[in-house]
DNA sequence: TCATCTTATGACACCGATGTCATGACACCG
DNA sequence: CGGTGTCATGACATCGGTGTCATAAGATGA
């Protein structure tokens, strides 16, 4: 591979002329240029970045840390959205500023972090990304002083800026659409406990709460059963106890969109169907399931992209120095794909 | 940050010296040694790899380029396995070898690519690695001369090296299991013409010639109408013609997982059970999709993460300069995975 | 006409590591 | 005791660029 040097020599000027050419900040004369140019492509010279970034103290990349290339493989507990998406709005946003992204993966082992965390300072990335695969408070182990960092589907105690979704307001919107759309009474079948499930529950009562309807308890149920033998079984006994009720619900929340999927096959098995004789709702957008689905799913966008847009945004005002008034924990909002699952009540 | 020099200064030692603790290359004092390890944990040392690199000519660096990242989220036409499961196996390998895996996409177009390539070769990459979305043949700008380069998922005419799927062998043995357990007349609701397409009729038809059954044209359609609104009419219709003739079907094998799944909606809108009425099989082992449905998918793997594995194994062979005798077009065969939307027939 | 300024270019040091070679202190051996 | 070998260490050059400063040629102005 040719350097400035060959490319000094072959156009008969110095190596520090080369440079004027290549990075264009200083007056250099017409002829002079060309000649240049026409030694860097008969050469077929590439700069060497190891170089420049060595002398600049700029090395122009960004360390993405994540377990989204390797978790996904696991199917132990259900997931939602492939936190991949993520990993594309950041892309998308640094490719935009000639940053070049360098993903490590945890390989779903927490105690690799501090090992790829390390590799990233060799190579003294401007930034660092951790993009966590569900909604979770973490820990990481300190970086050096400087280092910036930015936290995408996660948070932690030490301030270090976060991006989450928001599922509160998600939850909330959601239901809300619902209400517009004639039902009052909605069930929702929650996901195992986490900060996600949480907070979806507390939009859902406020959803509830600001259009005048009752919370009615035994209406919130959990529909996870981490893909047990047994889960169709289980899952219609609520779903049965429910259709039970004096007053039973018109419309069924799933916890996301794989759950509204098995609930589909559930209640075809049983003779019902969507969404004639019940609505069903996801959550996630997860395209691939929610768009194939027959009848295609309504459901709440969890907005991955945009968190990893706005995740990468925000590194670069940080490595960029420039004053934010962001607040350390940003909420994504996402929103309400309305299909055919659900439809209008009265 | 800290460069072995300020650790010389404080350890009282020759940067050398420093050097030589932290490569282990030449004997050094036990005494000194721990001197030095102690300044370079009191100042937080991490060695640049810019510097390091520079003077080895070894980056450690691998590029990939795909349009996995991005390509996911068009749904313009059906896609099988998120492309994602060859970086997972790719990213699995490399990892081993402490090779640092660098990522860009395309972002869906191909224009990009010669810019990203420049962006690797800035960085010396030791090796590249193009992923495609879907089996094809592919022509890349043609590269520096020494330039180590892998294809996967797809080929070219320059005789590069490259992993795909066999498809062929992956059509012929999910048909051969189907004709053990029974299955006569075997349907195959293909995607559109494409290269897996046309190599997956071959494994089928091939299937059936080895069982001494014969190859009937007219069980083999195209069910892949690009998701339009009539999609589950057309589909229906093959289906019922092929109902209606006098020797039907007992098993349809679809295109991939996804086309399967929208066969179940179709046919349980027409009050068809799975498989009590007909069989389904799919293609690709999209797990999200076939270990989720109800009744879970019989479909044979697409083995994107084994093909990510070999790619790695060999660009690493073809960095160090070791023999192989793989062939250029390097196929990687899939797993049936038996589930239960297919039943035994007597 | 000479001082001053601008333009175009080169010489040289430096970024942070490592390869090469030199050197001093010992140990070993005959 | 002197020659040889080993061990531990340092001086210095080098990788491929860029920042700093110097300098020569030509333009400008009093």
């Amino acid at each position: 591979m040719p350097t400035i040097y060959d490319i000094a020599k072959a156009a008969q000027v110095s190596p520090k002329t080369v440079s004027r050419v290549i990075n264009s900040d200083a007056p250099v004369r017409l002829e002079t240029r060309q000649q240049v140019e026409q030694a860097m492509n008969e050469l077929g010279y590439v700069p060497s970045k190891a170089a420049r970034s060595m002398r600049s103290n700029r090395s122009g990349i960004v360390g993405l840390i994540t377990g989204a290339v390797s978790q996904s493989s696991e199917i132990s507990e259900p997931h939602g959205l492939p936190d991949l998406f993520i990993v594309q709005g950041i892309q998308r946003v640094l490719a935009d500023e000639e940053i070049t992204l360098m993903i490590a993966d945890t390989g779903g082992l927490a105690k690799r972090i501090p090992t790829l965390i390390n590799t990233f300072l060799q190579y003294r990335v401007e930034g660092l990304i951790y993009v966590a695969d569900r909604h979770q408070r973490i820990s990481l182990p300190p970086l050096p002083q400087g280092q910036q960092m930015i936290l995408v589907n996660c948070f932690d105690d030490q301030g270090t800026p976060a991006i989450v979704p928001d599922d509160q307001k998600g939850q909330h919107d959601l239901v809300l659409s619902l209400i517009k759309e004639g039902h009052r009474r909605i069930a929702y079948l929650c996901l195992h406990e986490c900060i996600a499930t949480e907070l979806r529950i507390t939009g859902y009562r406020k959803a509830l709460g600001a259009a005048g309807l009752p919370f009615d308890l035994g209406l919130v149920q959990c529909g996870d059963f981490e893909r047990c033998e047994e889960e169709p079984q289980l899952q219609w006994q609520i779903i049965q106890s429910w259709l039970a009720l004096p007053d039973p619900p018109t419309v069924i929340c799933c916890g996301n969109d794989e759950m509204a999927m098995r609930i589909y096959g559930v209640l075809r098995t049983q003779g019902m169907a969507v969404p004639e004789a019940i609505s069903i709702a996801g959550y996630d957008n997860h395209r691939s399931i929610a768009e194939t689905l027959y009848p295609a799913l309504t459901t709440m966008e969890l907005p991955y992209e945009s968190m990893g847009v706005a995740a990468a945004q925000r590194l670069i005002q940080l490595i960029r120095n420039e004053p934010n008034e962001t607040p350390t924990l940003q909420r994504i909002r996402g929103d309400v794909f309305w299909r055919s699952s659900v439809i209008a009540r009265p």
